[in-house]
DNA sequence: GATGAATGAGATTTCATTCAT
DNA sequence: AATGAATGAAATCTCATTCAT
């Protein structure tokens, strides 16, 4: 399935090629097992013109993972329905986030396994892309407790917890429904949505599940 | 910080002070980029010696994954509170396992980031264990269902997705602990435990969030 | 510097301007660390034409040494008072050669280190150049013995190792000069006749230094 | 010519072995065009070997240099008659000078050649060794003018210039004799002690060669 | 007359792994 | 029980050189 060997073709066309391929490569076999070489031939090129045009491994990678989040952030952006009440973004945001993470499983395996597991400068390249989306479910929660008329509100730390625990079930959930056959992005964003959408509705409402007091250890 | 040199130890000393310096490096470095003279230097052994302990690169990863996973299924059986209700046991282990998480962050990087990373067969061995935990809580949510009473029960998929969640959110949140400072285990625990208890007591009386139907998309 | 971007230039022109960058790559990093490159963008063409009108890059570094050793011979040449006396003859030939090596210190650098560092055919085209100069030298030391009425003349081999003596001496003087600030071709003219000519008066009058006699080794 | 291939041997001779084979590829082809590969079947090792003991081919450059430098002032130093008039202690070191070079041409040509034209940090190295048989020769010039009770003694640099003129001859003189069959280290010894005893002679005794006033370049 | 697109071949360097003692 | 000596294989990257337009 490799792009057809097709010659001169024009730089960025040729770059958006080399781009599919690595993605595929780096998703499948990790940044270090991948090879330049076997990069270079899925994409139907030679070597030196993968370093011709996107210079190192390094280089190369760092392409990757902004190409894909770039993607990603897009997908959810556009998915989200505006002018909807928070629950209804929430769940189209997570509708769309589990769609593309299932049509683009290497795009995702690089964002979420490849990108944190081979230290800088790929670690803070990922984390930007996950600060948006985080930031994007911080203010979900945040208005939601205002609808909620939650007086006072939910305390930051709290907040930043809550969105953290959420977007990491999320990507817990499309890594599983990628592995799991016959689990669809739908059913994922619904156990999810069902799950933390009526959690987030206790929490509102006052019913907070309080730790014994008895406890010794930090 | 490598064990001092010291000759003519028992073989078991031996082997886990490899497998010390083998965790600390594969955490850090990853399974790839770690390499066995900085193991062998590290544990304070020659090469050869390494090799004949454990035999090869990939055995001596799969060891690490092994022991690494025994230790945290240890800690978290150890301190679930037996006997209690289904609330306090998953507090309890939600404890225990963020404690653990916290106190070995080497073995939690190479159990979550670096087997899942790179590929079989770390990934298997990984899964393994994650398995015995996800069984674990999957019989804790069931045990609240029948606890609320709950008939019908849940389906089975919808169950295993919340625990999959779950323990998404769970790992999310000790990786975030770990590269938070001023997260405690305690406060992790905590705010899971809010999130996701009072989520599924909302699920078990009844209050789910229902998808609108107008959707189109699977 | 790089000559500016203008297109359509006669041929003749454009070879100047691929002699003049590769001269001056050559010049300062050698050889084979110089890349064609480099080159062609320091002469603000592209790669192919180098090579059209060039051919290679032992053909460019050919005419490089062809070219520099042209001017340097042309320039002492031009700068030899002619119809005065032998040590007027050498004086004026020194000052044009310094002058002309401190002007071009890229040119002198391909012609003394580069040519003879990096094997044939590149040995041979400098060492052409060079016989030229010390055939120069050879004659002048020849009417120097000549015009001391020298008899018998000194015996060929002597002579050809005193010119080269006298040219290596002035070698070495060259590039120190280029090396060393302050240090001026008129000065550096002045410190070689200084030493050299004396040293051939001395000779031309019969007062040799003889090597003790009770040495073994050959 | 290789080094016999036996196994197993102590790392200090192996290393003077890569250093042998080392010296002869690098004199030959050039610090650029010799290749790590040839170098270790030169020496009869794998090619990881050379890297384990010298590290980079830059390492490896900068030991040969180190070591033939040690070699050539240690033979310097070894052949000057100590106790001698400074005419004898100049022959006896040009003598010993000329012996060397003869007898390793590789290594003088590692020297005289290759370390001078590769830029930093060979440029360096060599020029440490240069320095330090140059300063041999200041201080026998002055020992010279003293001895030959000149009054004033000649300017600072005016001695600087004639060493480096002399040294610059002796250099040249070895190359040239390397390359011209038939040429013995003591005739070239002969013939510069000759050409430059002489030469000092007449400057200490005051018949300097003094430049025509009407010039006008600088 | 001039160039963007493309590559074959080979460079240095690293690493997991094994002998021989 | 333990190791200094050694290597096969493969990685990233560079470069001189040529097509096709």
């Amino acid at each position: 399935m490799g792009a057809v060997k097709t010659k001169r073709m024009p730089r960025a066309v040729r770059e958006q090629q080399m781009l599919d391929a690595a993605v595929r490569i780096f998703g499948q076999r990790g940044y270090m097992a991948a090879s330049m070489d076997e990069i270079a031939e899925l994409a139907g090129v030679s070597k030196p013109l993968v370093y011709l045009y996107l210079n190192s491994k390094e280089d190369l990678f760092t392409a990757c993972i902004r190409r894909e989040a770039a993607a990603l952030t897009a997908a959810v952006r556009a998915g989200v329905g505006q002018g909807l009440p928070a629950d209804r973004r929430l769940w189209t945001g997570l509708r769309a986030f589990f769609a593309h993470t299932a049509e683009h499983p290497d795009g995702w395996s690089v964002l979420h396994l490849q990108a944190r597991t081979h230290g800088e400068p790929f670690v803070s390249e990922a984390a930007a892309m996950r600060a948006e989306i985080v930031a994007f479910v911080t203010r979900l929660v945040a208005v939601a407790a205002r609808e909620a008329h939650r007086d006072p509100g939910l305390p930051e730390r709290e907040v930043a917890g809550l969105a953290e625990a959420l977007v990491g079930a999320a990507e817990s959930l499309a890594t599983w429904a990628n592995a799991t056959p016959g689990v669809t992005a739908r059913q994922a964003a619904a156990t999810l949505m069902d799950f933390a959408w009526s959690g987030l509705g206790s929490l509102m409402s006052g019913r907070t599940w309080t730790p014994p007091a008895e406890d010794e250890t930090p």
